[in-house]
DNA sequence: CGATATAGACAAGCTGCTTGTCCATCGATA
DNA sequence: TATCGATGGACAAGCAGCTTGTCTATATCG
């Protein structure tokens, strides 16, 4: 076996470089998130938000892109509607299922996030450089990670 | 404003990537350690191995370091104790405090998850190629992300 | 038209985390 | 050395997010 120690070493770095990223990531933009005036989500609702204005989400279908059951799902609907932030509409094909739709709150705050987003990713961009940045963005894609879906956290 | 409107994207889409990516290894890794036999451990105890590891924590120590709270980290290491991966040893010099350690199976889980980590980030340099996988992770590395500490998922 | 699958809701329960409180010990200071 | 605030750790209670299990209404396929 020890023929490949070098590309070990590398390959372990790049995971926890990965993790590390994403947690500074995360926490940066929520933080900003939170700062303009949305202090009622949490992390994890990023996804839901992401999968609901994509459009034509029900429950049952953000439950399988989110990774958890139609109840979570459900719940997590729940309070979003609550808040504001989404509204059920009556499905135009369906009459069991109920169609998911950001509201203009809903709206704002993933304007806000996408900020949020910009503003955090900012250091990194000047830290390396436009160009070489657009590279590391390029072969990050390249590796074609398959899914947000999964909200892990 | 809209002066930076590619550069945007571009932010955009690296938060997505690394967000992706992290998903995808958290999973990937989180798999082949079970399947190596180590099901009884879910993939935040990572966090807390690689801590632990690194020799000289308390439990209050690696509270701060997780993120949570002292109980949240007691209860944690409380968990890893019952399942034989962690030890509490006398601190040398604060009869207070507990030294956390691994014990043998813990190690053994340590090394099965670095295989695991390097197994999961195969597929990814082999499609970049040794260079050019070898330019990412430098890249990475050069973002100097400060924290894994903080688990978030 | 009948059988099976699916969207969504209701109920109960578990687990991981929180806050709050307490004690023993440490470190600094008088 | 005696005292006092700070800290490591433990105990207790509670909460929030998720799970499994069950049910109804509707859709889809034979």
């Amino acid at each position: 076996m020890s023929e490949p120690a070098v590309p070990a070493q590398e390959s372990l770095a790049f995971s926890a470089l990965v993790l590390a990223l994403a947690g500074e990531l995360v926490q940066g933009i929520h933080d900003r998130v939170v700062a303009a005036g949305f202090a009622d989500l949490r992390p994890a609702h990023g996804f839901a938000f992401a999968r609901i204005s994509h459009g034509g989400a029900t429950t049952a279908e953000l439950a399988g892109h989110l990774g958890v059951t139609k109840q979570a799902a459900a719940q997590l609907v729940d309070e979003l509607v609550r808040k504001g932030y989404v509204e059920r509409t009556p499905h135009p094909t369906d009459a069991r299922a109920r169609l998911l739709r950001l509201t203009e709150h809903g709206w704002a705050c993933t304007r806000a996030a996408d900020a949020a987003a910009v503003e955090a990713v900012a250091p990194f961009r000047e830290l390396l450089g436009p160009e070489r940045f657009a590279a590391l963005v390029r072969d990050l894609a390249a590796l074609g990670p398959k899914g947000p879906i999964r909200p892990t956290w």
